[in-house]
DNA sequence: GCCAACGTTGGC
DNA sequence: GCCAACGTTGGC
């Protein structure tokens, strides 16, 4: 079982999107990061669970959980000309950029927030605290998950 | 909207 | 292979 995080922009699509998708489930494609492609096609598996990261919006944080639905295969939108992520150079006879499907779980009752996450020292190795990082998919640590998840359990993160 | 940080591209 | 220019991410 392995633990991740993934972001995505809510005005783009959010958890709540993801919560009203038929059978909760949808292909987390349009990621043009090889890191990203890496964990995707070679790490991630079914039933992982996954953190639903909401980025560039009022307030950053964590907002609930997903599971790893369907193990990475290759993501159509590469091909497709008409398509914002496009990638002419990616031949279909051997895809460049793979995805996988992503099954909503719970939605936290208040967003952990990035801010809130800075001030925990259980995790200032996250990797989603390193500077600069821009990752849009990155592994999360069973310790921090758990800490994450007592977190989501508790009260509020303040802040 | 600004801008720091980082990845990618392409000239050489 | 170097590296400057450019594009993107994403917090603020």
């Amino acid at each position: 079982m392995n633990y991740w995080l993934m972001k995505s922009e809510p005005e783009v699509f959010g958890i709540e999107d993801l919560r009203l998708r038929p059978a909760q489930t949808e292909p987390w494609d349009g990621v043009r990061n090889y890191q990203a492609r890496n964990m995707m096609r070679d790490a991630m598996q079914i039933g992982d669970r996954v953190f639903f990261y909401h980025s560039n919006c009022a307030e950053p944080g964590i907002v609930g959980l997903m599971e790893i639905a369907k193990e990475g295969y290759p993501d159509p939108t590469a091909f497709d000309p008409e398509h914002i992520h496009f990638d002419p150079k990616s031949d279909p006879a051997k895809p460049t950029w793979m995805m996988v499907d992503v099954r909503y779980v719970a939605t936290f009752a208040r967003t952990i927030s990035l801010k809130a996450l800075k001030t925990y020292p259980e995790l200032a190795d996250m990797v989603l605290l390193r500077r600069g990082n821009r990752l849009s998919i990155m592994p999360i640590s069973a310790a921090e998950w758990h800490f994450i998840l007592g977190l989501a359990a508790t009260k509020p993160p303040e802040i």
